[in-house]
DNA sequence: ACCAATTTGTCCGTATGTATG
DNA sequence: TCATACATACGGACAAATTGG
């Protein structure tokens, strides 16, 4: 061993790509950068740090991912706010990656399924009550249609969501939405029943919201994911089968 | 108006790093490339796609992010398998880019809290308690230094979320977790009171556990949180103020 | 321990299409 | 309409790191 002494740190080399991505991150985590902000050209960024216009594109990329930077109509850059959406997109995406069962994704939309009535019922206006019972009769009316009805009850579950106004309830419950809401159109499919008991189900959903009661609330929460198991083994499904695009499609792009 | 007919949709061009993204994305969803598997290099996807090595980069570099894929440890390309808590950083920086309030936060960690206990009442064996209690026998060892407390305490509850057995819950507490233990040592802070009162209520939900008692469980998470927050709004802070760096430190890299 | 081949990280210059004023 | 600025994509190049003999 020829070593004098171990006095220095290992040195790690970051890719300048990656330095970027840091640079401009930062700026906008410590809120110097706010939202809508131009970040400026790929030239001025070549300019201010010095690097090669591809490897300022580089690190653009991974920021453009995230939404923290986003293009506008002219795809200059400028600070984004990352919707829920896209990061959700990546999460359920892991999710199916990591074969999680959908007796795991069931148990887990039904706690946060509870914790969102809870909120909802405690919070929610006329204005939203109102909205929530346009949505209920335009699923009625076209009862016979499964994808239409999945459609709609997907948009019902976002509408309940927004009235609990918890936006970190919000996030923690989107991942698992984009995997469950797109197989309720397997859960109600053919019987005309299955989408009558949905109806029913939103319906005294909206009555526990008028009247404040919780404990109503909580008991058609749980009818209503109940149902959604019956109907998913019926036609023939495994609670303990991994998730996957095929039962869950719209987790594609 | 010169225009013959409607006949043609509107074409909106996709960005060539954004097709590969997608291809090799798709590939991986399919199931076709297992984590695990190797992509190859930058040279050969070049020549299936056909396109530039900086397009083939840019692509690569989306799918970097997100953890799809991974470079092992000579940088080669690989299928990965992103791991939450990757995809939580971006999901927590988020929250913080939307100004969530501690109290969004604090709900939000109450009804999941609520949802893990009760998994994990009905599912911890006798190797999980006794780690557990391992954990709080050296959580009391440090009782006057708040932040070993606080990395102990974030220790426990990372455990218990796994006796839960299940991933679409951890995945969706995560973000809430990087924002809300950091500050644990701001919520014992100074008094060892804080410190001994989180040590009893980790006894307890062990306890629960042992006896499989769920009530028993869902009333020491309360009055867990509930401490938790005192603690918050003795130091001075405000629940409705915005979750920071500064209060979370943890979230940054 | 050394060498040759491969691969990544970075850079330069250029061409093309498009949006804005 | 035209000119300018900009993003997208390409080809080629070289140094540094890694691999496998």
């Amino acid at each position: 061993m020829s070593e004098v002494a171990e006095k220095f740190a290992r040195i790690t080399p970051v890719p300048a790509y990656q330095m970027v991505a840091e640079a401009i991150e930062r700026e906008i985590l410590s809120g110097r950068l706010r939202p809508g902000d131009p970040i400026g050209t790929e030239a001025q960024l070549v300019r201010q740090f010095g690097v090669n216009r591809s490897t300022v594109r580089e690190g653009i990329r991974l920021l453009e991912q995230s939404g923290m930077v986003q293009r506008d109509s002219s795809r200059r850059l400028a600070v984004g706010l990352p919707h829920y959406d896209q990061l959700a997109t990546r999460a359920s995406r892991a999710l199916i990656l990591h074969q999680v069962s959908f007796r795991e994704l069931w148990e887990a939309t039904m706690a946060l399924s509870l914790a969102t009535i809870d909120l909802a019922v405690s919070r929610a206006t006329e204005e939203e009550i109102a909205a929530l019972e346009a949505n209920i009769d335009a699923t009625e009316a076209v009862l016979n249609d499964p994808a239409a009805v999945a459609a709609y009850d997907s948009e019902f579950h976002i509408m309940l969501e927004k009235t609990a106004r918890n936006r970190v309830l919000e996030l923690a419950r989107e991942p698992s939405n984009m995997l469950i809401y797109p197989t309720t159109h397997v859960a109600v499919q053919g019987t005309e029943q299955g989408g009558r008991r949905l109806v029913e189900a939103h319906r005294m959903l909206v009555q526990a919201l008028k009247l404040r009661d919780v404990d109503l609330g909580r008991l058609w929460t749980r009818r209503h994911l109940i149902d959604w198991r019956k109907g998913f083994e019926r036609t023939g499904n495994d609670l303990d089968q991994p998730v996957d695009l095929v039962t869950a499609p719209s987790a594609m792009a």
